[in-house]
RNA sequence: GGCCCCAUGGUCAAGUGGUUAAGACGCUGCCCUCUCAAGGCGGAGUCAGGGGUUCAAUUCCCCUUGGGGCUACCA
């Protein structure tokens, strides 16, 4: 019971949940689920002004779109909680008052000019900023006649000289700070919330939390964390940090990468399992050669032995690859679904279709399943189906049509298509194989005549597939134009 | 500036004191094919640089360079 891994994903509800906390939330999960561990879900609230509700959901909402599921947290509860930092103030308030008590922290009033003056002097010295403890030892006079000038003051923690602070971490081995080089830092702000570092010991102390996987940016952090879990008489877990996600630059994730928030791919069309597979692979290799994993199997194979120590950037195109391999398992029906509000989006539809439409909707959506890297993509691709309007899309095309052998062809697919009852890919087959033989022409010469009269385009699926989704009428009535437009004659 | 982390092709990466240095994405050639895509078969492309240690370094050590993070009453 004792030996039982404990993991948590602690993100702070400040804005759109980032696809590099996804990776964190995914890499603690797999742990969890590998070692048959337990998965905290804590909210790290502790920014008043940057904190919301709102983002709160739409965190656990794109956990749960990803498939991750945690044991314990703010929506379900657990023996730990309460879960959201905001809700455990007189927790921290009990540490607080016994570091006081015992000395190993002190109150400050320095006001925020006062700091930045420091860290100005510091500077100019070209010294690193750091607080000096100039409230180390205040009188009791002084604190109290700071109290009558209504300073609130914060609490700093006292950093012990001369130490050395060792994290031991799981991907990186034992990584060594001096704690002369950390001066004495917050750990409760003037307005009584305690801030991050201080939070997280007391949380993750409380909550028993062995193992704490996070990214790398708050490795630097670490050694205050220790000092404090030593101050307060608690064993440190064991901790893990794994690389950033970088743009294509090489620099940290942000904005004008394009999409990096969990919401932006869902909402491109991109499937969980795609993101998750793709995640999984950033920073982590298999054994094998493997390169598509379902979660389970991510499961199985998942080690933080084989957590890469480098940090990864972005790469769109295998987002897109891996992507595209999860849309093609999907069915007629599952396609339609992911396709649907991309086609609404694009005016291809109104979501109220049913009966033949609905029917005729999903074939032709279904076209583009080998096609499409991600559900937005869908709309343009079946985009030929729509417009019966169409430009051909260059001269080359058009010059398609003034081919010697093109009035003999069309002349003969039309006399064929009108003695049709009812057309589908066989008989349109069956069609383009009479007149190949009767004409003794290449297929080239026969096919992309008529490619390009009917959709003005000198790619595309076949025509087998494209002529019965358009229907006899339709299918003559665009070849008509097309031709007439081309000058070339009228049928 | 100080401290810390990192360094194998364009990207993700495997790997080892002696290897023809895997594989995938991307790029590219060929095949298939009316076309595109897919698929199949090939190809180009890497150990950042400099010093050590060693019979032997991509691998171990140091330095440089480059990138990143932290240095907040953000997390």
């Amino acid at each position: 019971m004792d030996k039982e891994i404990r993991l948590r994903f602690a993100p702070s509800p400040t804005g759109p949940f980032h696809i590099g906390g996804a990776r964190s939330a995914l890499f603690n999960w797999l742990l969890a689920r590998k070692t048959g561990g337990k998965l905290v879900l804590r909210i790290e609230d502790t920014d008043l002004e940057r904190s919301s509700r709102e983002s709160e959901e739409n965190i656990m909402n794109a956990l749960r779109w990803l498939g991750l599921n945690w044991d314990e947290g703010v929506d379900i509860g657990g023996n730990y909680g309460p879960y959201r930092q905001t809700e455990r103030l007189n927790l921290y308030k009990q540490y607080t008052e016994r570091l006081l008590a015992e000395g190993k922290a002190y109150y400050c009033y320095c006001t925020d000019e006062e700091l930045e003056a420091e860290r100005q002097e510091l500077a100019a010295r070209s010294q690193m900023p750091r607080y000096m403890g100039k409230c180390r030892s205040l009188t009791k006079e002084q604190t109290a006649s700071y109290e009558r000038a209504g300073r609130k003051p914060t609490v700093r923690f006292k950093v012990p000289a001369g130490r050395q602070i060792v994290v031991n971490d799981l991907v990186r081995g034992d990584v060594v700070f001096e704690s002369d080089g950390i001066g004495d830092f917050v750990i409760v702000k003037s307005d009584g919330i305690p801030t991050y570092n201080y939070a997280v010991v007391i949380d993750d102390a409380l909550m028993r939390i062995t193992h704490v996987i996070r990214a790398e940016e708050h490795l630097s952090n670490t050694p205050r964390q220790c000092l404090v879990y030593d101050a307060l008489g608690f064993a440190r877990p064991v901790f893990g940090h794994i690389s950033l996600i970088l743009g294509k630059d090489r620099t940290k994730m942000s904005k004008r990468h394009g999409a990096t928030s969990v919401e932006q791919y869902r909402r491109l069309g991109y499937s969980p399992k795609g993101i998750v597979n793709f995640l999984a692979l950033l920073g982590w290799a298999p054994n094998s050669e493997q390169e598509i994993f379902t979660i389970e199997e991510l499961v199985k194979a998942f080690s933080m032995e084989h957590v890469a120590k480098n940090p990864a950037v972005f790469d769109i195109d295998k987002l897109n690859w891996i992507n595209q391999h999860y849309m093609r398992q999907m069915s007629e029906e599952e396609f339609f679904e992911a396709a649907k509000p991309h086609m609404i989006e694009k005016g291809c539809m109104t979501g109220q279709e049913d009966g033949e439409k609905l029917a005729w909707l999903k074939k032709v959506v279904y076209t583009s399943k080998e096609h499409v890297a991600y559900a937005a993509q869908i709309p343009s691709a079946v985009a030929m189906y729509f417009d019966d309007d169409f430009d051909f899309e260059n001269e080359q095309a058009s010059a398609v049509l003034t081919e010697e052998s093109v009035p003999t062809v069309m002349k003969m697919l039309f006399e064929q298509l009108s003695h049709m009852e009812s057309i589908d890919a066989a008989n349109v087959k069956g069609v383009f194989k009479h007149i190949q033989k009767t004409t003794k022409l290449g297929g080239k010469s026969v096919f992309m005549p008529i490619r390009v009269a009917l959709t003005g385009n000198q790619h595309g699926p076949e025509l087998t597939e494209i002529i019965p989704l358009l229907g006899l009428e339709r299918t003559i009535a665009r070849i008509r134009r097309s031709l007439e437009k081309a000058g070339v004659m009228s049928l």
